[in-house]
DNA sequence: TCACTGACCGTGG
DNA sequence: ACCACGGCCAGTG
């Protein structure tokens, strides 16, 4: 039991901000994928809560290409307006239709 | 100190 | 087709 390593540190943190980095422009992705992608150790719950301290890290991570399951802005409220997600998307060439991305399937980006 | 919540997702009835 | 619940980690009251 022992040899075990738990890391019990907020090192998976670091690790989103990561990937959410590497989101490339006019893409976007959905927290499943990000907690997909770290491990099973970490849920799209946590990945929430990451970016919600998101605006301590640096550089700054886009917080705004990043989506739920189904391609809607929930965190669009947490941004610095309600309304700046959609724009910052949108400047991206994103449509985004009542808060819901278009073709997310096709902007869709897997880590 | 204990309990609940949180920018979610998947499965079961 | 719809409703309900569990899971994971950390922070806050």
């Amino acid at each position: 039991m022992s040899k075990e390593i738990k890391i019990r540190n907020i090192d998976w943190i670091e690790k989103i901000y990561e990937i959410v980095r590497k989101i490339p422009k006019g893409k976007v992705t959905s927290y499943g994928a990000i907690a997909d992608a770290i491990g099973a150790r970490t849920t799209a719950r946590m990945v929430g809560w990451a970016m919600n301290a998101s605006h301590t890290a640096k550089p700054k991570v886009p917080a705004h290409r990043v989506v739920n399951r189904n391609g809607l802005l929930t965190g669009r409220h947490h941004f610095a307006s309600p309304t700046l997600m959609q724009e910052l998307l949108e400047a991206e060439k994103i449509e985004i239709n009542d808060n819901q991305i278009i073709n997310f399937e096709k902007n869709y980006w897997k880590p």
